[in-house]
RNA sequence: GGCCCCGUAGCUCAGCUGGAUAGAGCAACGCCCUUCUAAGGCGAAGGUCAAAGGUUCGAAUCCUUUCGGGGUCACCA
């Protein structure tokens, strides 16, 4: 209809204003509730053109787009803005087209260019955590996005599965495991716990311990013992600590942070992770074994935590499988001058000229860094797939410097690629206590997030729901969909980019703007229409007479593809979420106000029912995209 | 300190490619279930859009500065 409107004035702008106009200056907007109308031009552009009031414009250009468009019935001009009533024929044929498209809004799948969505890549040393539910939760939602909006995609992770963080969960559960009875160390099968959770558990130990002995050499320190120590070690030592007289607070915590780094480096627990490190990269036996069964143990976990979550991946990638093609593609760059190498040997990339530092790519001792694995990872993937258009890491905005670094890595490489990657970055998950942190044991576990919300949710369903007749399984799986809805909802409906603050009051509120509102609303309508036993295939007379109620629920309707398309290329499933919640409400508005089943003209009834027949689908069709789905009954 | 992000109602968030009187939810207050699921609806209340300048017919939205919060600048990942 704007296209239209927009051609029309275009067609016809010498005979309205006298000259040829810029496209541009054809601005609609949504007309403002208050006021009469369904569409509104903006005014105030034209006036300087025609050399009059506001009012005189908007009255000839009114006039002649309701001369020339029959479906608009009338207009009236408001200070500067024109505001178009469109006729309600037009409405009802387009609620026929839109009852008639089961996949409203979605375009036709594989119609663009393939897609890589990145998401979860998490570490195998601990459980995933509320902060992945937000990355899993988002990951998935955009790919489900993409794919509405016609691209291929294929979803994965990386699986980072080497480097010191693990040694340190493995030397942990080698040297601190207690033996059981049988003479066995822990595993999941003995201990009854889920394989991440085990493993977890030990990189917490390695913590707790790694921190006292740290502890201790500082204590020995400050006692002027510096026995085993090297003097360049003491001399940083002693530094620091005079560096401390007479400072503030905060700048005396900072120099404590850095004594205590210090004691860490000379700690026996960190000299063995480091050495169980070189060990696994020369494929010592016994480490690979080690590390192939806690890391097998851990895969176990997640598998669990990820069918709860209702994820999945079309194609996995393994960080010790990908590291070294990394660090032969950085040797490929250091030929052709990409890099270059300092004297100790580590090889680096000098970004000064774009504003940003020198770079690391290649330790001096040869092995690859989180930037090398980046690098050969995203190599990989596009030799994978050879329709691969581009690739979105979704990944926390703490990490924005090192996606910018890696992308410019990659296009200086050479990669006609590079350009198309782009970095989903989100913002943290805040508590009401403040800032998760894992050492601090104030990190919201996955599962057990998930748990609560789902026996919340069961609770207040049996509470004030409808369920008679249903059996213990669907009641199960009722009990699960309005938890893991709620939750999804309520990380998703946030702007991705912002940080945000997770109230777990708030995550398993069933008013307002929650997932369980907007699921409500559809069970309410399929009881409804299951009660109506009416056809919904035969098409509405454009006879009928439509209430302001019930354009206002067409209008939205109308909107959802260019909101699907919108929300795809912002990378914002929060689009989806605001749009469905505002369907949901000005639906109950109309639900509230209008009789629907006990309407007596039928030809009314009819066309109410179909109606809400189709917010239920694009209710349906709009929490498909957030992962979150809706029930029949609840 | 350099660079990046954020600041909208008591709280959590929309609105940001400039357009009409800045919107929701929660909390607090009043009303509506012998009409279809009240997990709902209606009403009232709540704002110096962090502050100050600038651009513009018009600024929450764009630019500059200041203040406040966060992130990042590792031979960690």
């Amino acid at each position: 209809m704007e296209q239209s409107i927009k051609q029309l004035i275009l067609a016809h702008s010498t005979e309205l204003f006298g000259q040829e106009i810029d496209a541009s200056i054809i601005q609609f907007q949504k007309t403002r509730k208050d006021v009469e109308g369904d569409l509104t031009l903006v005014i105030f552009p034209f006036v300087k053109m025609l050399k009059c009031s506001p009012i005189e414009a908007g009255s000839k250009i009114g006039q002649f787009i309701v001369d020339h468009i029959s479906a608009i019935d009338k207009f009236e001009v408001v200070s500067g803005f024109l505001n178009l009533t469109i006729a309600t024929s037009f409405w009802l044929d387009q609620l026929n087209v839109i009852n008639k498209d089961v996949t409203f809004g979605y375009v036709a799948e594989n119609s663009k260019p393939t897609v890589m969505v990145e998401y979860s890549s998490p570490n195998t040393n601990k459980p995933l955590h509320l902060g992945h539910l937000r990355n899993n939760f988002l990951g998935f939602s955009v790919a489900e996005l993409l794919k509405a909006n016609g691209h291929k995609v294929v979803k994965t992770q990386v699986i980072n599965d080497r480097g010191i963080h693990i040694c340190k969960s493995m030397l942990a559960w080698d040297k601190f495991s207690p033996l059981n009875e049988k003479g066995e160390r822990e595993t999941p099968e003995n201990t009854g716990l889920k394989g991440d959770k085990l493993v977890g558990k030990y990189y917490v130990e390695f913590d707790k311990q790694f921190n006292a002995e740290a502890k201790q050499i500082i204590e020995s320190w400050d006692n002027g013992n510096y026995d085993n120590f090297h003097p360049e070690t003491i001399e940083e030592y002693n530094r620091l600590t005079s560096a401390k007289e007479g400072k503030d607070e905060k700048a005396v915590k900072g120099l404590d942070d850095k004594i205590k780094d210090l004691a860490k480096n000379q700690t026996t627990l960190l000299r063995e992770a480091k050495e169980m490190l070189v060990k696994w990269e020369a494929k010592d036996p016994q480490t690979y074994l080690l590390w192939t069964t806690m890391n097998s143990w851990v895969y176990k976990g997640f598998d669990v935590t990820y069918k709860s979550m209702g994820v999945d991946f079309d194609q996995l990638y393994y960080e010790s499988e990908t590291y070294l093609l990394g660090k032969d593609i950085v040797l490929e760059g250091l030929q052709k001058g990409v890099f270059f190498k300092k004297d100790d040997g580590s090889v680096w990339i000098d970004l000064t000229a774009d504003g940003l530092d020198e770079k690391l790519v290649l330790r001096s001792d040869g092995t690859a860094v989180y930037m090398t694995q980046d690098i050969g990872t995203a190599v990989d993937r596009f030799n994978d797939f050879s329709d691969l258009n581009s690739i979105i890491y979704t990944v926390g905005n703490e990490q924005d410097y090192h996606f910018k670094v890696l992308f410019l890595i990659l296009e200086k490489m050479g990669y006609s690629w590079a350009k198309q990657c782009a970095h989903l970055s989100y913002g943290m998950v805040d508590l009401p206590s403040g800032k998760m942190k894992s050492r601090e044991g104030t990190v919201v576990d996955a599962d057990d997030l998930m748990q609560e919300v789902i026996e919340s949710a069961a609770e207040m369903t049996k509470e004030r729901g409808h369920l008679d007749g249903m059996s213990e399984e669907e009641r199960t799986s009722l009990f699960n969909l309005i938890g893991m809805g709620g939750l999804k909802y309520y990380l998703l409906k946030v702007d991705p980019k912002k940080r945000m603050l997770f109230n777990p009051e708030e995550s398993i509120e069933l008013n307002g703007n929650t997932g369980p509102f907007i699921q409500y609303t559809h069970a309410r309508i399929k009881s409804l229409l299951a009660k109506s036993g009416i056809s919904l295939e035969t098409p509405i007379q454009s006879s009928i007479e439509l209430l302001s109620e019930e354009v206002e629920i067409i209008k939205l309707l109308n909107e959802f593809p260019s909101v699907i398309e919108e929300a795809a290329t912002q990378l914002s499933p929060a689009v989806i979420a605001n749009y469905t919640y505002e369907l949901v409400k000005t639906y109950n508005h109309f639900y509230q106000a209008i009789p629907i089943l006990i309407e007596e003209d039928e030809a009314k009834k009819e066309m109410r029912l179909v109606l809400s027949a189709n917010v239920a689908k694009v209710i349906r069709l709009a929490m498909r995209l957030l992962g979150v789905a809706v029930p029949e009954r609840m």
